[in-house]
DNA sequence: GAGTGGTCTAGACCACGGT
DNA sequence: CCGTGGTCTAGACCACTCA
């Protein structure tokens, strides 16, 4: 192990706690603490980088806002997990026209690993020729198609989702995606469309063809930005309520 | 004027760095100073409350959070003006299919005060029988109908709307509800859903009656989260893509 | 050069959680 | 009780802006 003093290496011409910001970041990005561990505390920080306390107060005051840890008095400071239902309301905007928010169960019609289409490949950048893994999946509630949903994800990262069985994939895939993978979702982007229903979407929704149909496309991103998914879901537009809050 | 020492007189319960926060954001909500002006320095406000800097750092860290300053180094801080392109893009979320963001013109089709009908009196949180401004305004870009939008205003913070020429009401309104009535828009929230066009919005839009429209429902809010305004505003669905950052 | 915000120090004391 | 984070002090020095 290293010595009490720790001093940061990083670069010079940025402020002390952006430094000590940084380099907290990099490990826990590197699961030096997994998520629910403890880190040390301020006073410990306090020795091991040789830095005043309010300097350590700024570097982790920063890394909460980004979401990173959470800090509970009496305990201390830990890595933050992100709860699977407030991960679902972050992330499911959608609600039935009554208003009520349900989770609906899901199917994986097909699953496969090839090479990443052009688009697909700039979407998530990925290099020329790299591998993906493609799921498409369908999500219903009370026997009613809800959602068609098509998934790409890199292989680098998530090849071991071919293994899982299908029947044990999960109703909600993002906290699948933490504990199988280690890949946490940290933000998203999404743009609605509308486009009405061509042969395939409007079979497997159970419509007649040519019916509106909402198209949301979504990028999801890890902590550091690097894009992790590409999601195109696609739902009955008479049935759909989308909410977002505007800061 | 009071003099050089002025202690706070507030709930002592809270910390003093958030005792401060709220009195300048009180001061600032009571137009002791205008978007655009400096309030007095940091070892001023030092002074003025005796209190320690970083007690002072911590309350201006806390209004520029909540986006009531903006700091500029050097110069001072200044009490925030939204800029019109930010309130614009900040709030303007549609995009055409090929990506630009063109702003529309505008043009109000009627402007009436009235009652606040049931839904408007609860969504804005009126009392019984409270008047409201009532706009119809229709957005165009290129000569085709873009958006038909009904807006709906408080008279007790709106009235003056009903004295400005027509003609006068410029393309975005959010600039003006803070120039002319003082009222300024800090966040909103928004539900999107799909309608096939009725006889009436299929006419102002110039489409066939039942082509799908997206309907855009937003609910603008000032900063301590007063509803001030509630906008329902329709478009041709295929003409249409909706952005969203979620964090 | 005077005045501003930005960073940083080296502490003190308090409120809370768990033993 | 001790250790944690939360608040607060009373400064110092730096970087930037503007006259």
């Amino acid at each position: 192990m290293s010595a009490s003093t720790d001093p940061l290496q990083r670069d010079t011409r940025l402020p002390l706690y952006q430094q000590l910001r940084d380099e907290l970041a990099t490990q826990i990005a590197a699961h030096r603490w997994r998520p629910g561990d403890l880190i040390p505390s301020e006073s410990e920080l306090t020795r091991q980088f040789s830095v005043a306390t309010g300097t350590v107060r700024k570097a982790i005051d920063a890394l909460v806002a980004d979401g990173l840890v959470e800090r509970s008095q009496g305990k201390g400071t830990f890595v933050r997990r992100p709860r699977f239902d407030s991960s679902l309301f972050r992330f499911f905007r959608f609600e039935s026209v009554t208003g009520e928010r349900r989770i609906p169960e899901s199917r994986i019609l097909k699953r496969e690993l090839l090479s990443a289409p052009t688009a697909v490949q700039s979407t998530l950048r990925l290099a020329k020729g790299e591998k993906v893994v493609r799921l498409m999946r369908l999500r219903v509630v009370e026997y009613k198609p809800l959602l068609i949903e098509e998934i790409w994800l890199p292989a680098s990262r998530f090849a071991v989702l071919m293994d899982v069985a299908l029947t044990d994939y999960p109703t909600l895939l993002y906290p699948m995606y933490e504990q199988v993978c280690g890949q946490m979702i940290a933000s998203a982007s999404e743009t609605l469309t509308v486009e009405l229903a061509n042969a395939s979407h409007a079979r497997l929704l159970q419509l007649p063809p040519g019916t509106p149909v909402i198209v949301i496309e979504r990028v999801a991103m890890a902590y550091d930005g690097t894009p992790l998914e590409w999601r195109r879901s696609r739902g009955p537009a008479d049935h759909f309520r989308y909410h977002v809050e505007i800061r």
